[in-house]
DNA sequence: CTCGGTGATAAGCGAACGCTTAGGTAAGCA
DNA sequence: TGCTTACCTAAGCGTTCGCTTATCACCGAG
């Protein structure tokens, strides 16, 4: 990942603040030149246009979140914790960073080529991470999901994580673990996991 | 629900298009007018301002989507079948009304009150019968959600067919009833449901 | 024929937009 | 001391924004 200056990290900062309480096309590069604390002309000076600056806090968010599930895959060596330990450490990625989390999954479709491109790619990266473990699982004979099913369940799976940024507040990062914790409850009965840890006491829950 | 007269109506399905295409802030009401192939006044002869245009569109998605699922439940007789009613039929509703269902499911956020909380209400309602579905499943014996658990699974239940809408495109309705298939296997399992009719030959999938 | 209602438009207001330009400051280095 | 680099700002350009107003056309009812 590259590198930002103090200065770009400032302004990214203040953009990815922005953008995910604005969108895309209600935050003005005056908003974002206020909350970092420069005039708008100061906007230009590191980034090329709006979109450009998009860019950027969209592929510092989906590069974190991509580490994120590779370390968390690296942690495991068996299919069934490499996938619970990914979708555990998905989902947390996803609470504990929800403001720039929004932005990187929900405004994609304001990018233009060819930055769209490359997110296109992290995000077909990130997928595969998911199908791999699914298949890893199904080949051990710890999982049971269809192989016309991988696909798709895979996407679901990461959909626990995702859609929780359209709502989840970082006022209640409390619960954060909780969550991240049903989510792996719900994640080994789709997949079919006959590993399955006994019942861990309550911890949080809405 | 509110009947919408012709002209009405008009503006407001151009409204759900650009919408759902730019986002709240990135869509011009001369770019609604446009594609009403209605001058921008007109847009102010029926709505009272851009915001009031988009909880106009806001209501309307999630009347539908609300009614979709009433009546997917009122179809069935057992727990079992009335929650994977509701899941086969709100992800048929995404899936079909992607356009508009991305509008309703992400600018949420674009609303004033007293608008969001008319909008907040239905979502609620909504919510509820996934929990209801699921206590009564758990009452009958043929699911199996932990207490704690079960607003929170109601929750990602949801979020099945929610999430579908960040990229599911119009051109693949041929691969809706698939999706929403698959989507109700994984409802059956993220429930423990013991009910689980014989499997199905495998009709679509990715 | 007149009036009222519905729906529409051209033109424009005041404000804000994305972005550019000319000029400035501070720090580091030879 | 002079130059380079990094970063910054005030001011402004051309365009677009949300919305308003005065006016018009058409239709139905009395």
């Amino acid at each position: 990942m590259q590198d930002y200056t103090p200065a770009q990290q400032r302004v990214l900062d203040a953009a990815a603040a922005a953008f995910s309480e604005h969108g895309f096309g209600g935050t003005s590069t005056r908003d974002i030149a206020v909350r970092a604390g420069r005039s708008p002309a100061a906007v230009y000076v590191h980034y090329s246009s709006k979109e450009d600056l998009l860019f950027a806090v969209s592929r510092r968010g989906h590069e974190a979140a991509l580490r994120a599930m590779l370390d968390a895959r690296d942690t495991a060596t068996c299919p069934h914790d490499r996938l619970t330990a990914m979708v555990h450490a998905s989902t947390l990625w996803h609470l504990e960073n929800a403001l720039l989390a929004r932005v990187v999954q929900h405004e994609f479709g304001a990018l233009t080529e060819p930055h769209r491109s490359t997110i296109a790619a992290l995000r077909r990266e990130t997928s595969q991470l998911v199908v791999d473990a699914i298949e890893d699982g199904n080949a051990s004979g710890d999982f049971d999901v269809a192989d016309h099913d991988v696909t798709g369940t895979a996407r679901a799976l990461l959909s626990l994580a995702i859609d929780l940024v359209r709502w989840f507040s970082p006022d209640h990062l409390d619960r954060a673990e909780g969550i991240a914790n049903l989510n792996v409850r719900l994640a080994e009965r789709m997949v079919g996991s006959r590993h399955r840890p006994p019942p861990r006491s309550p911890s949080t829950g809405r």
